[in-house]
Parts: C-alpha cells; sequence; structure tokens
DNA sequence: GGAAGTGTAACCCATGACGTTACAAAATGC
DNA sequence: GCATTTTGTAACGTCATGGGTTACACTTCC
C-alpha cells in the first residue's frame, strides 16, 4: 500500500551524492551544469527532480535517469494522493 | 538501452481502455471526472499523464497508478534525451 | 435531417522549472 | 579577529504545461 510518507528526493540526492564525496551544493551545481538556486530548490525540497534534471543526476552520479525519476513520481503520486482525497470517478472495469 | 520512440500514452490509454470497451471520449471523459477536451488532448498526445489523471485512470480502468504514471516517464525521458542532445555534466563518480 | 461524438482553436488561470541578481547569515581559513 | 566561501532565500522574469470554458466545424449514426 506504500504509505508512509516518502523523503522528499532532494534528501536523498544530498545523502547519496553530496555528502560522501564532500561536495558543496555550489561544486555540484557547477559540475551539473545547473544554477546554485536550482540545485539548492531541489536539495531542500521547493522543487523536484525534472527529466532534464534526471538525465543530468544520471551522467554526474550514475544510476539510471529512470531510477531518479522514479522516486520523484512516487513522491508526486504520494503528495497528489493526499491532496486529492476522494474523487469520484466511475468504475468501467478492471483490465 | 531502450531506444525506439516509445507510443505516446495516449494511444495506449485508447487502446487500452476506449476501443475494448467501446467506451466515447465523451462518456470516458465523464466517468474519469474531466473535460472532454482535457481527455482528448491526452489521447491525441498534446499533453502528458498526470499524478493526478494516473490515479484517476486508476480508479476508472484498474493498474496501478505507478504503472500508468511510469509510462509517462519512460516517454518524457525519451523526449528529453532527444531534445537536450549534448549536455556537458562533470563525472563525479560511480554510485 | 437531426443528434451525438469528435477534434481543435482561442481564451483564462495556476503551477512549476530555470534563470539572474542581490542580500544576509553561517562556516571556513588564515 | 577578519576575510573568504558557502549557503539559503527573496524578488523578479521567462517558458512550458495541465486544466477549464466556450465555440465552431466535421463526421457518423439513427
Amino acid at each position: 500500500m506504500r504509505m508512509h510518507n516518502p523523503p522528499h528526493p532532494g534528501e536523498v540526492i544530498r545523502e547519496l551524492c553530496l555528502t560522501p564525496l564532500k561536495l558543496s551544493v555550489t561544486k555540484a551545481a557547477e559540475g551539473l551544469g545547473v544554477t546554485r538556486k536550482t540545485l539548492s530548490s531541489l536539495l531542500n525540497g521547493r522543487s523536484g527532480i525534472s527529466p532534464e534534471m534526471a538525465i543530468r543526476l544520471s551522467k554526474a552520479f550514475g544510476g539510471s535517469p529512470e531510477s531518479w525519476l522514479s522516486q520523484q513520481m512516487i513522491y508526486d503520486l504520494w503528495e497528489t494522493e493526499h491532496k486529492l482525497g476522494e474523487i469520484n470517478v466511475t468504475v468501467f472495469n478492471t483490465i
């Protein structure tokens, strides 16, 4: 059922990429080819992993773009489910 | 390497959900709780599956929201990779 | 021929990713 | 202690996109 408040992807990036390599936000942003502000927003959960950012992360730190984007997907889905609450939809059939 | 032009998710929805049930776009849109225009845009590839839409599709036609969103993710990634082309990123390390 | 279904254009609005510039606070180095 | 670096963040603009309403033209079906 996948409950339980997934961490926002920014935390994961910081702990998986920056901290182990002792990379500063500034250096990492330069390496990724984005603005310091852009990376900061991501790390602090004010923006998400875009497809473009997923590709950059993949090239810079490894892992597949899909794995990076999947994290974001799970997070977005969790947020949307909790914001949408009950929606009424006609059940047509089971696939 | 996942090449080869993935179909846009709208096609899949039409062939997997509407056609088998002989649902009109209008009826399906009503069932999903969105505008006819919104569904039409999706079916014809002018918009993508948003997290909210993934939840609606899941409730109406079955399948997990993740499976619906994953399709979109693959498609977005493919598009972004072909639009971005060569980007220069510093390779920091392998995970 | 009338009704229903469909695509789509012209609008509006909200959100989000990314950028530049600038400022204040904290950490680091000498 | 003081200067430099790093960091977060605010204010602003740009661009793309999802969703909505309204309206029009075209097709299909009874």
